[in-house]
DNA sequence: TTACTATGTGAGTATATTGTAACCTAGTGG
DNA sequence: CCACTAGGTTACAATATACTCACATAGTAA
């Protein structure tokens, strides 16, 4: 982090970072992976508040996660950048990595 | 969120991606993208307190996300899952989508 | 107009995270 | 033994986040 702009980089990308580390968020955006959806479908889904998870949407559109579309009385929300979901897959890798290594430990008593 | 074990999925996820919700940690990861580091030489080059990154480097560890390595005096910590560096390279891509964004509004005033 | 539905937003409380400073532990060398 | 250095831990104040409830907005239809 030696200069300004390498600073204001990890803030930007600590917003966007934040954005995704919520349970509820995680599971909006792994739902939104199988296709656009309205917040009434998303809410019931993950098992929210509807307003809990306008909220949550509102952190990920201002995180610029997800896009959103009007129709009719409905927000349809969107997925807007394809390596999020690759990103989904890095964490599964992470939670094997962890396991693996417990397993390691456990079995060397 | 359908399910008890999708939920457990998303609190572990979670836990992980709030472990890299953070600009010095962010930095630390994007530094260690270079090679193994001790805890004084990361110190320095992040700009942060030896106690604040030690804490830092503490949350990493227990996410999983870097592994540590004893040597003489100092603890060398490093990268434990590929993936994570390509997880940086997606967030670059998430900030020039939101530019890119902000430009397209920009231009249609 | 009124009524209904889908979303968004404000306030309040509860909880979590951060950085700093002081202190503790461990390895090294005299 | 003591001194020095690298790393880790605890305590505390400041800040940020989350969830709930109540209310506001906007589109639709009668």
């Amino acid at each position: 982090m030696a200069d300004m702009a390498q600073k204001k980089l990890c803030r930007m990308k600590s917003r966007i970072v934040r954005a995704m580390a919520s349970p509820v968020r995680l599971a909006v955006i792994e739902l939104l992976r199988s296709g656009p959806m309205c917040v009434c479908d998303i809410a019931v889904k993950v098992g929210a508040g509807r307003s809990n998870v306008s909220r949550h949407l509102a952190v990920l559109l201002s995180a610029g996660l997800v896009n959103q579309r009007k129709n009719g009385l409905k927000v349809i929300y969107s997925l807007a950048v394809p390596c999020v979901a690759t990103f989904l897959r890095c964490l599964d890798e992470v939670l094997r990595h962890n396991a693996r290594q417990m397993n390691d430990i456990l079995d060397h008593l």
